[in-house]
RNA sequence: GGGCCAUUAGCUCAGCGGUUAGAGCGCCCGCCUUUUAAGCGGGGCGUCGAUGGUUCGAAUCCAUCAUGGCCCA
């Protein structure tokens, strides 16, 4: 690599706060060429040691090391069983004591920390001498046998050391970690290194998704992977990123939702499908709102929502159990319990119940404007907006404990199947803490009424709602081919890490949430 | 989109109109064979986010911008 070469700048590399200071030893230099004078890092001892090490015969970049006997949080639990025995272990070296004729090291891997010593008496004058090679966050293999230290303390009485692989940079720092967020999120992988809680967090969501699969195929649901890539994003209402295919030339957009794949997997005579996959829409950032997201949807053929209710409860019990061990959960001080059965209140009920307008009373789009107008919300919004904001607005923040929404206005729900009263849907969103996780319905499986609400929506979008479906003519060629009664259910994963983990933000429980890109 | 906050050393932070900008960790030099935020002695490594402005004097006050965070829509 031109890493070591000395000579070659790669900037792609180097966080813009570092690279500031490559300009160090050429800010004296009148008018000089900054290219030649530029060191490749601002550790220039760390290549030196690489030098080192590569001139004593070792690669700096190590090389297989099998063998390896214990995870550090093994030897720390069971110290006394292992006391004396032989370990080989790895990890990074977080922390380095020097002692002259010995020195104590923290070395980390996946499951913690451990303790090594190293003395000259016992690896002999050469082996010693390789610390002098050693830097924090350097990557190294230890031989030697469990002992205590006079404090207590589980350690690793070295008889071998070898070095693995060499940082040219330096570890965060070993007692704050890295706290400022913005950094935090850029480089995760120093996040990850520093703050152990982070890494916890990671192995949660992974919990929850494991817990979904196990749900999911233990009802018998088969995993399936539909396109990213779509002709047209369709499925929700959200505007999608559009892309382009080159040999083809063709542009095409990014999913915004699994549903209609799915959907037409059922056509296809597949009973229960689910997918677990990223979607993306088009839409702000913030703390409930990442551009890119998991989306988890299942279909059921023969069901209907109640079942989806039924599935949601379980879902989200299951993966309490798997993240936390219990159902109870705590979400920014608020207590919740996964484990009872969840509120239902229906969309007009809820509106209600908190001070809105008796949208039961509405008949007409005008009825709706009209009564928007009166609340401070903006009546001349899209309709499906302008209703989805009266709800917001009235009723979302007060649904705390996990709920059910039900029977929300057809207009906004193109997908569902219509309620006995046509102005509603069956549909439901689950809540909890305020928050919508999900989504779902009785599908829509007639492609009669499926082509009606697409030209309602088409209508919709040339009034000026950009979020509206357009028409999907090969979903609709694919339902008149007959799709059986069906109950579907989507959960954004995230949300529901989120809610789970007791995160203050999405991007908490995305590893590499969307950043700008660093000037 | 609106409000509030932050941006000072590699990291975590102090300094908030007045000498040459500080601390801890990290880093460099030396000592130290059971330490553990190891210790001891020495060394400060910086375009105080950027650009304008106010002022005798700005990291500090003002404006704009940039990036990010939290809250709200």
């Amino acid at each position: 690599m031109a890493l070591a070469s000395g000579r070659s700048c790669p900037s792609a590399f180097l966080p813009a706060r570092c690279a500031l200071r490559c300009s160090r030893s050429t800010a004296k230099v009148a008018g000089g060429d900054m290219e030649s004078r530029i060191e490749p890092f601002s550790e220039p001892h760390r290549l030196e040691k690489l030098r080192e090490l590569s001139s004593l015969g070792l690669d700096p970049f190590g090389h297989r090391f099998t063998g390896i006997t214990h995870h550090a949080s093994e030897i720390v639990e069971h110290c006394d069983a292992l006391l004396g025995g032989a370990v080989r272990i790895a990890g990074r070296v977080r922390a380095v004591r020097l002692h002259g004729g010995s020195c104590f090291l923290d070395l980390h891997d996946e499951s913690g920390r451990i303790q090594v010593y190293v003395r000259k008496d016992a690896v002999g004058e050469e082996a010693f001498h390789l610390l002098d090679f050693l830097d924090l966050g350097d990557f190294l293999g230890v031989d030697g046998t469990v002992f205590r230290t006079r404090r207590g303390e589980p350690s690793v009485d070295a008889t071998e050391i070898t070095p693995l692989s060499k940082a040219l940079r330096p570890p965060p720092e070993k007692y704050h970690g890295l706290q400022d967020t913005e950094l935090r999120y850029r480089y995760r992988y120093l996040d990850l290194m520093a703050n152990p809680e982070v890494r916890r967090t990671f192995r949660q969501r992974s919990a929850i998704i494991q817990a979904f699969r196990r749900t999911l195929d233990e009802r018998g649901f088969l995993e399936v992977e539909t396109p990213v890539l779509h002709h047209q994003a369709t499925g929700a209402a959200a505007r999608p990123f559009g892309t382009h295919h080159n040999t083809l030339d063709l542009d095409l957009n990014l999913r915004i939702a699994l549903e209609l794949h799915l959907k037409r997997l059922l056509v296809g005579g597949f009973e229960r499908v689910y997918e677990i996959g990223r979607v993306f829409r088009n839409e702000g950032i913030s703390t409930r709102h990442n551009p890119e997201y998991t989306l988890m949807e299942c279909y059921q053929a023969y069901g209907d929502r109640e079942d989806m209710m039924d599935l949601t409860e379980a879902l989200v019990r299951e993966s309490a159990l798997a993240a936390l061990g219990q159902t109870r959960f705590t979400y920014r001080g608020e207590e919740f319990d996964a484990g009872q059965p969840w509120h239902r209140v229906t969309f007009a009920q809820a509106i209600r119940d908190h001070g809105g307008p008796d949208v039961d009373a509405l008949r007409t789009e005008d009825d709706w404007r009209h009564a928007a107008r009166e609340t401070g919300v903006d009546p001349g919004q899209p309709i499906a907006k302008l209703m989805d904001d009266l709800f917001e607005h009235y009723a979302q923040p007060h649904l705390r404990q996990p709920t059910f929404v039900l029977d929300h206005p057809a207009a906004m729900s193109p997908l569902a199947r219509a309620a006995a009263d046509p102005r509603y849907a069956l549909r439901f969103e689950p809540m909890i803490a305020g928050m919508e996780i999900g989504n779902a319905y009785t599908e829509q499986n007639s492609p009669l009424a499926q082509r009606a609400a697409f030209e309602q929506q088409a209508r919709e979008r040339q009034r000026g709602d950009e979020e509206a479906h357009g028409m999907d003519e090969d979903f609709l060629f694919a339902l008149e081919h007959g799709m059986p009664p069906t109950g579907g259910l989507g959960i954004g994963v995230d949300r529901l890490c989120m809610l789970l983990l007791d995160a203050s933000s999405l991007r908490e429980v995305i590893l590499f949430p969307l950043q700008r890109p660093r000037a």
